[in-house]
DNA sequence: CGTGTTCTGTAACCAAAGTAGCAGAACGTG
DNA sequence: CACGTTCTGCTACTTTGGTTACAGAACACG
């Protein structure tokens, strides 16, 4: 069962306990870490404070806001109404934004942001951001990097859906989104251990598929000793494997052509 | 077989042959349709032209320049070089633009221009484009809401990867993507009647499958009597059905689960 | 500490989609 | 019109992915 938006709001203050802690997220944000302190704080103002509970669901149809996450993960999904199923378009981390697609033509937008965890977010007006796109060309000169970025990433993702089978995605989704530059004390020198805290079926709306087949997939990998995981836990024991096995399917095909049993 | 570029080139002069032509192409562009007369005169002069015969495909790394198309279609593909498939990303029309990611973010983006059919070019430096985007607001304004456009072309076509089987997707493409706007004169009073002169291996790009499926599919709705076809010629006959048709087996599939044989 | 909820494991089943391979039709170009 | 090329039709076969349904495990919370 999922819980709609009602939660607490207010707005941000230099005073306020948590404005240190945006004020970083932002200096660390891939859409204004260019800006400078005096212009930062002056746009901080504008900006409206929500928290969202684990499993929260927004709606932008409502609101023509502009959103920055400043903590926890936001997944943007799609929905197919007729089944039911479910795809995440946009997995954002904190510094990241919403709806850039929106802010860019105006025109609603039918995509549903999901709390992955306890969440904080800001929120401006979208006018407010155009008006900054206008003003502040430094702004300007990092927001359009990171619209490439958005493309590349759904660009990736179709590409992925159309040339790869479910378990290879699972594979490049753990190794490539979830434990990247994103993690913000990842030792690569120590031995790879990655843990994933997400349940089969957010990591199915992510691959776009379903959760028996996530969990197939899984179970597979237990029993091959490349992965350990409990509920809601994925440890990934030899990263190396975990592409190999997927990558090995695809490459050994050509050559099953002429084994026979 | 597939051709490589080597096509003739040359500068947009106001006194070109193909000059009003171009003009003209831009002033109905998505890009530049509202950029008033004075200014279109002046970054025409920037741009050079080229022609690609059918089937001809480009490359991008080469030459850090922005493509507008004129003439002809044009498919962005991406290929799975262990596989040899492949997928296209984008299908360009007279007045839209290549390689939009690039031009946001500088970086390499691995993508193949396939002329569909004999296409006109005109290039400017990818810089080029980007003074304008800092020095024309106007621009600028037309160009976001285009960007736009393009993430939800892409984010559609990974939801219905995800979403849609092979015979939907190919329905919605002919449907949306090869009849509506972009075909210049089309009568929406007369009886629905559109020709795709597409080949079946081109419309397994497009909808992220391969030649067979696309095949099997169409002789189904040619024995139906939903579509008549020769080669590379497809004749809806009824348009309605051909929706209908893939619609009814999703919708009818939840009821399924009670019926017994 | 018990109860309802969420998450995972598993099985049987079915249909869709892809692979490989070949043959013939349509085309266009010298 | 003769030739090579491109396009389409068709078959047999394999595998994957998805559906449904149920049961037990882990958890959260009163």
């Amino acid at each position: 069962m999922r819980f709609y938006q009602s939660s607490g709001e207010s707005l941000v203050k230099s005073t306020s306990p948590f404005y240190p802690h945006c004020l970083k997220t932002f200096k660390q944000s891939p859409l204004f870490s260019s800006l400078d302190e005096d212009q930062l704080a002056n746009m901080l103002k504008g900006f409206r404070r929500e928290t969202w509970k684990k499993n929260m669901t927004g709606d932008l149809h409502a609101c023509d806001r502009f959103y920055v996450v400043t903590k926890g993960r936001v997944e943007l999904v799609r929905t197919d109404y007729s089944t039911g199923r479910e795809l995440t378009v946009f997995l954002l981390h904190p510094g990241d934004a919403f709806d850039v697609i929106t802010l860019l033509d105006g025109k609603a937008h039918d995509i549903t942001p999901m709390a992955l965890d306890q969440v904080d977010l800001l929120s401006v007006p979208l006018v407010t951001v155009r008006e900054w796109i206008e003003a502040h060309p430094s702004f300007n000169r990092q927001f359009l990097p990171y619209l490439g970025h958005q493309m590349r990433a759904l660009e990736e993702l179709a590409t992925n859906l159309a040339f790869h089978d479910t378990i290879t995605r699972l594979g490049k989704l753990i190794t490539h989104h979830l434990l990247p530059n994103h993690l913000p004390a990842f030792d690569g020198m120590h031995p790879i251990r990655l843990i994933s805290d997400i349940s089969h079926e957010a990591l199915a709306r992510m691959i776009g598929s379903v959760r028996v087949v996530v969990s197939r997939h899984i179970q597979q990998w237990k029993e091959e000793g490349v992965v350990s995981a409990g509920r809601k836990k994925l440890v990934i024991q030899e990263l190396e494997r975990v592409l190999h096995k997927s990558r090995k399917i695809q490459e050994a095909f050509p050559n099953q052509k002429n084994s026979r049993k």
